[in-house]
DNA sequence: TATGAATGAGAGTTCATTCAT
DNA sequence: AATGAATGAACTCTCATTCAT
């Protein structure tokens, strides 16, 4: 039940946002009554908590793959094509991550989460364009970044007839990027 | 007043988001009652909508600069320099579009204005990449307006330390794009 | 002015009820600004008052003209049928009245006007039904106010169509009444 | 506690009429939070409605009750005398009724049921008086139909010192009608 | 486990009214 | 004489939350 609650809250937060979407609405999607998700969950914010909890794992996944593969140039590829495969993945997820990005308040009770998920992949970035050689790495790696949060942006806003893949595959040439040996999906474009 | 009030509004409406603002938080950013704000503007919405009225002027700015120029590579970095220069000064309105970049319910309120900025936006880029020569225009389209709206969002959330200057002229390059002639704003570098 | 200013507030007043009716509302009806009505009226209660002082004479008419009149059985005729004409010809200040019927704080305000009104014209009646040599006139005289009074309800209500007078005809005659010398309309059935 | 609820709605309705009538002064009536009445009913409007809902079956039941009698003269006994009852009874759903009776607005949303009663009513009166074989039936029907209407409203006005019964036993002889068998209440006379 | 009852706080909005001009 | 600016109080209604069952 905890599960169902997690993803009716998910499903309904993506659609109507954090604030704008009240507990009433969650326990509707879910289907049982509001009072019951204080059963599990101490507050509305607790709602959202585990549900950054619960995802947290399949955000950090395009991270770890890329550890597995040595060449800096490969590594950029597998960063960007799995992340854009977690996007299309977990859509809900991602738009409500790109809705809160705005909520500073929300955000701190996140204890930093994403700040600091940020920051891990500028640095990340950062990092592999230098192995890679690009000039002005920094402000390459803030590029890059914009870039790919912008993409995902307007793909999980309107997914239909985006060509996530095409976008993201331009982006890995830009930048010096390689495609992984292993394609992320088996439709190689979308 | 009535700009007073729309100052206020704005500045409210980017720190705390438009729904997440009370009438009453924008008041006390006025410095007047509440029920002033209706002797101005017949409701919430119909204030938004004012803002937006009032800010439309310079965010076609850019659009308009570009139709003077020829060279489409210039007129790239004209369209892109203009956009940060827009951002940098306007830095509440850009917050607050890109918060109600979410809020379908609301954009439809505002006459698909933001919607058919997009759409004009994609579409120039599109033509000024295949004039400029670029292989698959329409994918880079997309990513450039990615790019470009990535960028100043993270700009916008965290304007200090940002060199938004920098990252821009590195998405010119990008993309083929030329300087413009003369310099947006004195301070070439921020 | 301020007649202008009376009849506006009666016929908004008529249309929306005392309380359910803006001043706002009024002033849109008189085409002036809501603060004018300031100028000539202390408080939205004293502009009732007022309304109330202005239509009094014509409401007390029916009451003198009868006194003009010998004949019991002609002065009930004479009243009921000149106060149906002021009915018709007051439209708009009979709905109102037959609104505050209710309103027992307003009314309480009006000094106790239409009380009095009410009582003197019960006193009428049971002496007019006595000297007619009605049976039981202390009852006849209350089934003949409240058969005059819910008529004209009736007809302020919806008075297209209503057949007025002769309705009223009938209820004179129905308390042996006897036609003014005069008829009060040229037209005598309507 | 719905029930109460409504007892306390229409207590106070009865008293201050429905739109001058706060949710607020329902909820002090019933002794509970303003926000108890949305647990129970979606509106204001809502909540009025379940009002008549509740007693529209205490308003036909003079008409269901004429319907079981044969003699047209006994039929008009029947409905005025039982109408009586339902008044003395339910006076303050009466009074409610007799104050809604100039809100058009708020009538239409109760789906035309006191408009069609109405409708009904007329339409009754007009047949008994045809059948017992006054002239004039159809203006007769109005005038009867205005009579009772004022008397009520006369009565729900100020109920104390008001002989309605004798009234009502008046107005039924006027227009032919006959005291039905059974008195409707053990004290003939109020 | 799951619910309906219940509430205080606050939302957007309207209103009668005052005041300076 | 006439207006626009300005406000405090009140309105209907929603929300997150608690509690007894």
């Amino acid at each position: 039940m905890r599960d169902h609650l997690l993803h009716a809250a998910l499903r309904a937060f993506a659609a109507g946002g954090y604030e704008g979407t009240s507990i009433k609405r969650v326990a509707a999607e879910a289907k049982v009554a509001p009072a019951l998700l204080y059963h599990y969950f101490p507050s509305k914010e607790a709602l959202l908590l585990a549900l950054f909890a619960q995802n947290q794992a399949q955000i950090s996944a395009p991270f770890l793959a890329m550890a597995a593969v040595e060449d800096p140039r490969e590594q950029l590829g597998t960063l960007l094509r799995l992340s854009a495969t977690s996007v299309k993945t977990n859509l809900d997820f991602w738009r409500l991550t790109h809705r809160l990005r705005h909520h500073a308040d929300v955000l701190a009770s996140l204890g930093d989460g994403v700040a600091a998920w940020n920051q891990a992949l500028i640095g990340a970035f950062t990092a592999l364009l230098t192995a890679i050689g690009r000039p002005t790495p920094e402000v390459e790696a803030l590029l890059l970044f914009g870039a790919m949060d912008g993409v995902f942006q307007h793909y999980v806003l309107v997914p239909e007839g985006y060509p996530l893949d095409a976008v993201i595959g331009t982006l890995i040439a830009h930048f010096g990027g390689a495609e992984p040996a292993l394609p992320p999906t088996p439709t190689a474009a979308s």
